[in-house]
DNA sequence: CAATCATATAAACACGTATGCATATATATT
DNA sequence: AATATATATGCATACGTGTTTATATGATTG
């Protein structure tokens, strides 16, 4: 096929794809936002610090899962810990992630105004 | 573990908690922003609306996985198509997908103001 | 209506992921 | 040091996902 589009379009959108570790990040990036369980416990934490127990309590996911989870999240930039003897606090790193989670119910719903 | 938050933050934690149905929808649609060729594309089509062929040429993959993912985000509803003889021509469906992409930037990298 | 072109689908494969059980590690307490 | 408590890890299992090859569909052209 000879392409359809025009070469100035053509080449606008090659310079506009961001570079393939760019592209990389951000997918890894929502991929950590792209689980129920994970999301269940960003928004958890949104409200306020807490310790794995209180989280698997709250959201009532095992222990196992929860921890599992963190993890991940952690790995992702999206939560930090900090220990307080044997308990171990979870909050958000970064407030920024409350945006993205507004952005994506924002796109998924009709916008409230 | 006698929890260790008070009642009234957990509750407060239990409400501000979406209900399951949500959670998943959230979830599915990271999930649908969490692939770096999905990501390619939907960036590709914040130019321009394209036909699979040029897509996958000015993207460099191939057809097949085109239409693959396109399907996914059209399931989505990240992205419409509009059929013009044999034709298909994507666009986004909802400009909102920029506001997320961008909440993600943001997420990533130090805001640069 | 046969050939061609653009796109979609099916099937297969390899790989990744979420969860839970069993168990390990770390800290505190007695 | 032995016990209890909080959290983390390893492993197994089940399920999901991305890509490719081959093939089908649907539309246009000669």
């Amino acid at each position: 096929m000879e392409t359809l589009i025009d070469e100035a379009t053509a080449s606008t959108v090659k310079s506009y794809i961001p570079r393939n570790a760019m592209l990389n990040t951000l997918a890894e990036f929502f991929g950590a936002c792209s689980d129920a369980t994970r999301a269940k416990i960003i928004c958890a934490l949104c409200i306020s610090e807490m310790c794995v127990t209180d989280l698997s309590n709250v959201l009532n996911i095992n222990q196992t899962t929860c921890s599992h989870q963190l993890r991940l999240l952690r790995a992702a930039d999206i939560v930090q810990q900090r220990r307080e003897g044997k308990i171990v606090f979870y909050s958000l790193k970064n407030r920024k992630i409350e945006d993205v989670l507004a952005a994506g119910v924002d796109f998924i719903f009709p916008e409230s105004k």
